[in-house]
RNA sequence: GUCCCCUUCGUCUAGAGGCCUAGGACACCGCCCUUUCACGGCGGUAACAGGGGUUCGACUCCCCUAGGGGACGCCA
C-alpha cells in the first residue's frame, strides 16, 4: 500500500493547517496498514511555487512531527517527490492521449471560452464545455497555428449525459453526471500539466493505491476515472475527507481565521497538541479519549471512524488541549527548554535587543519593552485607540487596508512593508504619523514602542496580520457583508493592490 | 443557476435497529479545594433539522423538504 499527500505551496508561502490535516490522515492510514506515505510537491503552476514556500511547508510538517518516506525518484535527501524532476513526462502522456484519440489540441482563446460559457449558463443546465463545441474549423486551426498560437491539450469526455459512478471509501458509491464534466485541459499552453493530469500520472508512477484528499475533489473524480481508463491504468481507491471550517462554517480560510501553521507555532502551541487537535477533527479514538500522541493515533487508526460533517476549527478547544499537554506532559525542565527553543534563544534575543537597547535604562526595562513581541493576542480595548486623531471610518479603513496590503505582500521584509504602507498612507491622504498610530496600537498595544515596521518584521507576517484582525474586531466587531463590500470597493479604487 | 456532499448539545464528537431516560470533551454556570488567580474535583444548563415511510421497535435504514458546505478556471 502506498498513499501520498499532494502539497501545493501557496503564493504567500503559508503552510496551511488543512495541508497538515490531510497529511496526518494519509500518514495514519499508511502506517496503520504498514504502507508507505509519500509527499508530492505541486509545482504545475510556477507562479505559486517558490523554493521558500516549499521549504516552509516541509519545515512545518516536520515541526509537527510528521514524517514521510522517500518517493521512487525523490532523488537523494530532498525527501519529497518533486514534479519538476520529471521533465516533460506529462507532455508525453498528453501527446499519447492525443494520438490515441482520447485528447485533442485546442486553440480557443480566453475570450471565446468566456463567451461559450456564458451561452451555456444562459441555457441553464450543465455548464461544462464539451469537445464538440470547442472544436474549430480546420482552416481556423491552421491559421492560429501559423500565427504561432500555443494550443492546450484537452481530454475528450462523453458528450451526452449519464451517470458516472465513483467509489468513495467513506461515502460508498457516488453518482455524478457526465453532463457536468468538461473537456478538461490536461496540458497548459506553457507545457505544464494541470492538476488532473499530473495527479493521475504521478499516482500511477508512484504506485499509489489509496488517495485520501479533501472533499473539494469529489466533483473532479469522473475526470480522473476517465483518465485512468484512457491510460489503461488501475485506479486507486478514493477517500474524500471533510473540509475544515471557519466558525461561520465556510471552508477554512485565512481571511477569517489564522490558518498558517507558522501562526500557531508563533502563538506558542506545542506541535504535539496541534497535531492531536487535528486528529480530533472528524475523527475520534475508539475509547473517546481526547489526548493522544501520533503513535497512539496510528495504532488505533481506522479510516471508517472519520465522521463526515465538516468540523469547525475551534481555537478555544485547541488551547485547552495545548494546556493539557503543557501541564501533563512536560517536566519543568522540558518546559524551560521549550520556551528557549520558542523565543528565549540567543538568536532571537539578538534580533530583538537592538530595538530595546536604545530605550532601556535598566535591565528590568527589558521585559515590559518586549512583552508585546512574545505575547499572543494583545488585551486591547477601544480605550487604547482613544488618542488617535482619525475618524472611526478612517480608522477602519486604515486598519483594514493595511491588513489587505500586508496579506498581498510576498516577502516579509522591512523595506517592502514600509514602501507598501507609505504608498497606502499617501493614497489615503493621511499623514504617515497619523496613519501609523493605529497600527502601533494594534501591533504593540501602545504608540510608545519600537518602530511599527521593526515590530512587524520581528513579529512575522502571521502574527502581524492576526493582530490587525484582532484590532478590527475589538473596534468594530465582525464586519458585515455590506460593510466589507464597501471597503473592498474603496480599497480597489485606491489602486494599491498587487 | 446546475451538480455533488453533509446534517446528534453553541463547538468537537460517541452512537453500525432494542444496551438511549442519547454518553464524553470544550465553552458557559454553580459548588468544593485554595491567602489570590489558575490547576484540580464535583454538579448543572444544553442536541438526534422537519415531515413521511420500513419495522414489533428507529438517532441508527429509505424517500421528500429545509438548512449548511463544496465544485463548476490554461488554481490546486
Amino acid at each position: 500500500m502506498t498513499v501520498r499527500t499532494r502539497i501545493a505551496p501557496s503564493p504567500t508561502g503559508d503552510p496551511h493547517v488543512g495541508t497538515a490535516y490531510i497529511a496526518l490522515f494519509n500518514l495514519c492510514f499508511a502506517r496503520r496498514h504498514g504502507g508507505q506515505f509519500l509527499l508530492r510537491i505541486e509545482d504545475t503552476d510556477r507562479v505559486r511555487s517558490t523554493a521558500e514556500s516549499e521549504r516552509a511547508i516541509l519545515q512545518s510538517l516536520r515541526w509537527l512531527g510528521l514524517t514521510w518516506d522517500e518517493g521512487p525518484d525523490s532523488g537523494g535527501d530532498s525527501g519529497p517527490y518533486r514534479q519538476s524532476e520529471r521533465g516533460d513526462i506529462y507532455r508525453r502522456y498528453a501527446e499519447q492521449l492525443v494520438e490515441q484519440g482520447h485528447a485533442f489540441y485546442c486553440y480557443r482563446t480566453a475570450a471565446e471560452l468566456e463567451q461559450l460559457r456564458e451561452a451555456r449558463r444562459a441555457q441553464g443546465g450543465f455548464a461544462a464545455l464539451k469537445p464538440s463545441e470547442l472544436l474549430l474549423p480546420d482552416d481556423e486551426v491552421a491559421k492560429r497555428k501559423a500565427a504561432g498560437d500555443a494550443p492546450v491539450i484537452r481530454m475528450k469526455v462523453p458528450e451526452g449525459e449519464g451517470p458516472c459512478a465513483v467509489d468513495d471509501m467513506l461515502r460508498g458509491t457516488i453518482e455524478l453526471d457526465w453532463g457536468q464534466v468538461d473537456a478538461q485541459i490536461l496540458l497548459k499552453s506553457d507545457g505544464m500539466p494541470t492538476y488532473h493530469l499530473a495527479n493521475v500520472v504521478d499516482d500511477h508512477l508512484m504506485g499509489i493505491t489509496h488517495v485520501i484528499r479533501g472533499e473539494e475533489w469529489i466533483n473532479s473524480a469522473p475526470k480522473h476515472k476517465l483518465l485512468y481508463q484512457y491510460l489503461g491504468w488501475e485506479m486507486p481507491q478514493l477517500c474524500h475527507l471533510p473540509l475544515l471550517r471557519n466558525p461561520d462554517k465556510s471552508k477554512l480560510s485565512k481571511r477569517k481565521n489564522p490558518t498558517s501553521i507558522l501562526y500557531y507555532q508563533r502563538m506558542g502551541y506545542l506541535p504535539e497538541a496541534l497535531l492531536n487537535y487535528l486528529g480530533r477533527m472528524g475523527w475520534s479514538m475508539p475509547d473517546e479519549r481526547e489526548k493522544f500522541t501520533l503513535a497512539e493515533m496510528i495504532e488505533a487508526f481506522d479510516i471508517q471512524r472519520v465522521s463526515l460533517g465538516g468540523p469547525i476549527f475551534d481555537v478555544e478547544k485547541l488551547s485547552w488541549l495545548n494546556g493539557l499537554w503543557i501541564r501533563e506532559d512536560l517536566s519543568t525542565e522540558q518546559l524551560a527548554e521549550r520556551l528557549q527553543q520558542w523565543a528565549l534563544n540567543r538568536e532571537n534575543l539578538l534580533k530583538v535587543l537592538p530595538h530595546a537597547q536604545t530605550r532601556m535604562e535598566t535591565l528590568s526595562d527589558f521585559a515590559p519593552l518586549t512583552a508585546f513581541l512574545a505575547a499572543g493576542m494583545l488585551p486591547l480595548s477601544e480605550a487604547d485607540f482613544a488618542e488617535i486623531k482619525l475618524e472611526p471610518e478612517q480608522l477602519k479603513e486604515v486598519l483594514q487596508f493595511a491588513l489587505w496590503d500586508l496579506e498581498a505582500l510576498r516577502d516579509w521584509e522591512r523595506e517592502q512593508i514600509f514602501t507598501r504602507l507609505k504608498t497606502l498612507a499617501g493614497r489615503l491622504e493621511i499623514k504617515l504619523k497619523d496613519f501609523l498610530a493605529p497600527l502601533f496600537v494594534a501591533i504593540a498595544g501602545t504608540t510608545a514602542s519600537f518602530s511599527v515596521m521593526d515590530s512587524m518584521t520581528l513579529l512575522g507576517p502571521d502574527m502581524t496580520r492576526a493582530r490587525l484582525r484582532h484590532a478590527l474586531r475589538v473596534l468594530f466587531g465582525e464586519l458585515g457583508k455590506k460593510q466589507l463590500k464597501k471597503l473592498e470597493k474603496a480599497y480597489a479604487a485606491l489602486g494599491v493592490s498587487a
